[in-house]
DNA sequence: ACAAAAGTGTTGTACCTACACCCATGT
DNA sequence: ACATGGGTGTAGGTACAACACTTTTGT
């Protein structure tokens, strides 16, 4: 029985991550020159070590580019044609993830050559990483729109301004701010602070953090979609 | 630089399949009992194939069991615990598919014991098997609330009332048939025949089916999420 | 006092929900 | 004639979309 393993062609597998982070008016990838491609841009990636599971890869090596932990993790998508990796075979799995941009700042380990790429102006990509960012930038917008992510890609506090403009940067677009700022507060998932963000405009707007109790909870149950009778959306 | 892929240590590529069919009454998983693990039920899969992609080879194994061609596949995640296979280290791709049931019962290979189950009464499954069902069914659910995909489990000739029951098959719940009927027929995707179902019940349901251009758009246009301004729904 | 961004209020409309009755037909 | 499922209609409430004005404060 052992033989019908045998006789498989094992193959290699990769993790891809693409990085997404927000700098107060666009929405921007991380992505590195490695070593082995001088000339082309590509995603971080790295190979699946044998005691690690893919979510534990994907973590580590969003770690050894940022320094980062904790930080909102999704698989994607597989990646499995023949002709994607030109030298060896190769089946990728693409995570992305959301990160602070603030914190990574001052974690970057130097050892890569990494730079943020506005979504709207990426290079060239080496293999699929195209598709694979293409690919992601939907399930983004996709996801967001169905659930409260946005916060990872914002710091700690933040103002409502700089939450539309995070929604506007990923939709590419601009919302009404009275209806934005009805809908973000309806749901009670924000805790306004007494503090006021100085500096960016004169009046200045109050600093809001995520109720993460309450955070967590919505995030479980939306996972769980069990649509009210007559809650199909099409 | 070629160096840097023989360190590399290859794995094993599995693909597991989660097939769900509909007879009318309940929503079920089609599982088969492998050559060499007589004991437990499975989901049915294959190994990766030098010269196939991933939705290929999610495709060749599907026909292999079933037969069919055309049908509904998507990837739903790759599963690459150290140990979740105990004999070899594999990586496993998950596809789940949405057959019509009567196209399958004449085309079934007789080679696998095969067996359909309801998603609410499922024996032990293999390895991590019973995860990737769980997590198709919550896939299936998320999807089905927002994507017109049911269709695909019924046949090309379908009346609103076996829609429905579908749709309660898959929430679990008790749909309201008229608010469910407007919600449906509101979207123009459903064509009226002129030919009634007979038999089942003494009046008769009037067959529909799909509107092929309208469903593609659709498709299309809802993978593409752009929220309009204020669409956020959480 | 003025400019620039923050913050709040209103109203029409569309859709969703809950609910009740009539219709067609096989027995 | 009656039982069984099929099919439609209505009214109240909720949430969304579109839109305009006031407030605060640094200069």
């Amino acid at each position: 029985m052992v033989e019908q393993y045998k006789q498989q062609h094992p193959y290699l597998v990769a993790l891809d991550s693409i990085i997404f982070g927000f700098d107060g008016e666009s929405l921007k990838v991380l992505l590195v020159k490695r070593g082995l491609e001088e000339q082309t841009w590509s995603l971080m990636g790295g190979w699946l070590q044998p005691d690690e599971s893919l979510e534990q890869a994907a973590t580590r090596i969003l770690f050894e580019l940022t320094g980062l932990t904790n930080v909102y993790l999704e698989q994607l998508n597989a990646f499995g044609d023949p002709q994607r990796d030109p030298i060896v075979r190769t089946v990728s799995v693409a995570y992305f993830s959301l990160v602070k941009v603030a914190d990574y700042a001052s974690k970057l380990t130097e050892a890569f050559q990494a730079r943020w790429f506005s979504i709207y102006d990426l290079p060239p990509l080496l293999f699929d990483h195209g598709d694979m960012v293409d690919l992601a930038i939907r399930r983004l917008r996709y996801k967001a729109a169905l659930h409260p992510i946005g916060f990872e890609l914002l710091p700690e506090k933040f103002t409502i301004p700089q939450l539309k403009k995070l929604y506007d940067a990923i939709y590419n677009t601009e919302f009404d701010k009275r209806n934005f700022s009805r809908k973000i507060l309806s749901t009670n998932l924000l805790i306004k602070l007494d503090e006021k963000q100085k500096g960016f405009s004169k009046r200045g707007a109050f600093f809001y953090q995520v109720d993460m109790p309450r955070y967590q909870q919505l995030t479980h149950s939306l996972l769980n979609v069990i649509p009210s009778p007559d809650a199909i959306s099409w």
